[in-house]
DNA sequence: CTGAAAGCGCTTACAG
DNA sequence: CTGAAAGCGCTTACAG
């Protein structure tokens, strides 16, 4: 059944010690011997007892994925371009939702140290981070985020080029002759501030008076499904609407569109004749909406690919002993321009 | 810095055997000394080592999770459920993406077997998986089967209640007094097979000839993003709706809405007035169409733990040695109207 | 009720 | 180039 190093090096002749470093190719071993080796643990068909290496090593080859919103297309598309990279480097992701709720995300991270993930991934739910400097005192483990600038602890971080995607979709906008043009975000948080941000230096640079009235955020219900629809941004989309003649909208992510959408349908409004509308955070099923959306589309595959090639390198420089700075990667994102604008 | 049940013992003065003992319950210790014991614990900031536990147990408290899609949301869910579910017992899964290819899930399987898995959950690309008859001869674990009818290989298996979901949509489009139904599915499998059935049943039950050349299914080129808008499914539609006259529409499964969606907007069809519309798997997105979109809704959450329980039961019958009947769970679906019907 | 000790299956200095 | 042996941190019969 399952058999053991000892029975391929008894088997082959060898000590076990020889046959790790076969399997391992951790020291040169005569061919003849290596031949030996490899012939026995094809006889026996052994495989190598990953319990028993992890343990050895110290190592569970497991990078705990801490979201604040799993539900989220978004970061379900992270994860996958996560677990895509890893699976290169033979290790594994474990997702865990944190629901937007910063106890449960401190309890993930509880409990994934306590399971020996060997790395951490944290799309943070909020921007302050300094749990992390009590939790991970005794855990000297790489931590790399995603998609929010946290406070309070310093690492590697993802995200999406924020800033330009908003200004190259406002320029558009302006380009095509709107002045009265709006933002709204989930929640303000360091994310839907650099796609403000983003928003009015296209409008500065237009020579466009930027309306801090026309830049507005939900609420922390904003996030929860049950608000999604019909909750602040909703409203907030029916005021700038209906009170302030807006003729073009900028939405800050898909769950903002959930409610800016729900709204402008409700109402009739007709896109893009009486308004233009552009959304971050592309999906398929903008295109399946009348009109189709047109969307600044970020690239969470790639956003994920990165954060574990992060993780794996920090990984690497520490087992080198090297150091190696912070590092921030900033993702392009794309304007995709459809029907709705 | 980390401390090993060693010192724990030490420092309460008791031998690391009354540690364990205190730690996991398995014998009875004087109240005394485990008050000592859970001190120490205290003191020393102790965590057990889970690399040396489960090496010791040998087992990995991972659960594989083989998904054929795992980019389509309805097995995302799924996955939800089950982590959720999972997580009450401790154990974690490890998902990992098939993309519909037999080889790939075949290299899955063995890939988790090969980490130690604990259990292995299969949303299998096609129904042969005599595969694992082979691939865990010298695995003993346990195996649940999602979504997808296997054959070649026995065990529990959680699928939705397929014949009645279908049933009761087209039941009700019958009430709405449509006699040409058409349905169409992504690819002939035993998931569309019998939704294909409860078409059939509805329409033999009221007394509705059943037309063969109503129930179409698209090619295996169905199922990749590539074709999911424009391929057989767009062209099934196109052919029922121009030259066939039905005037309603049973979509089997979210990519088959997406081809059959797509082609009816872009032929303008108007919805309901010229063809009712439903489809099988709710969405958010489905709120956000023009009209919004009648579904037949499953419940991947509990799927996933339905599956996540059966996995630990199975797991727990074997750790006591007693026998379980392989078992098939149906979870119910509930129709949702909308606007599209 | 508690402890001494074996052992899970590896890896890795160290010796030769 | 190869091997004998220690040891990673637990759990668990077994003995008392």
């Amino acid at each position: 059944m399952k058999s053991s190093i000892k029975e391929v090096a008894h088997l082959a002749g060898v000590s076990v010690a020889t046959v790790s470093y076969v399997l391992n190719g951790t020291k040169h071993v005569r061919p003849e011997t290596e031949k030996r080796v490899m012939d026995a643990v094809k006889k026996l068909n052994y495989q190598i007892n990953p319990l028993a290496r992890n343990f050895r090593k110290g190592e569970s080859k497991l990078i705990g994925f801490v979201v604040c919103d799993l539900s989220n297309y978004f970061f379900q598309d992270v994860a996958l371009g996560l677990e895509k990279r890893l699976a290169r480097y033979g290790y594994r992701p474990i997702l865990i939702d944190s629901k937007e709720d910063k106890n449960i995300e401190m309890e993930n991270v509880r409990n994934l140290l306590a399971s020996s993930v060997d790395g951490l991934i944290i799309a943070p739910t909020t921007e302050d981070c300094s749990y992390l400097n009590l939790l991970l005192a005794n855990h000297s483990i790489p931590v790399a985020f995603v998609d929010r600038k946290p406070t309070g602890y310093d690492s590697d971080l993802v995200l999406s080029a924020n800033v330009d995607g908003a200004y190259e979709a406002v320029k558009y906008l302006i380009a095509k002759g709107h002045r009265k043009i709006a933002f709204v975000g989930s929640r303000l948080d360091s994310t839907m501030d650099e796609r403000a941000e983003g928003f009015r230096k296209a409008l500065r640079e237009a020579g466009i008076p930027v309306n801090a009235n026309f830049i507005r955020f939900g609420d922390n219900l904003s996030l929860s499904p049950k608000e999604l629809r019909h909750g602040a941004i909703y409203r907030h989309t029916l005021d700038l609407v209906t009170n302030h003649g807006i003729t073009a909208l900028l939405s800050g992510n898909n769950l903002a569109t959930t409610g800016a959408f729900s709204c402008l349908m409700e109402m009739k409004v007709k896109i893009p004749q009486e308004l233009a509308f552009i959304t971050f955070d592309d999906s398929f099923w903008l295109t399946m909406t009348t009109p189709s959306l047109s969307a600044v589309a970020q690239d969470p595959d790639n956003i994920g690919e990165i954060a574990g090639r992060m993780i794996y390198e920090r990984l690497m420089a520490a087992r080198n002993n090297v150091q190696r700075p912070n590092q921030m990667v900033r993702v392009q994102t794309q304007l995709i321009i459809r029907g709705s604008c």
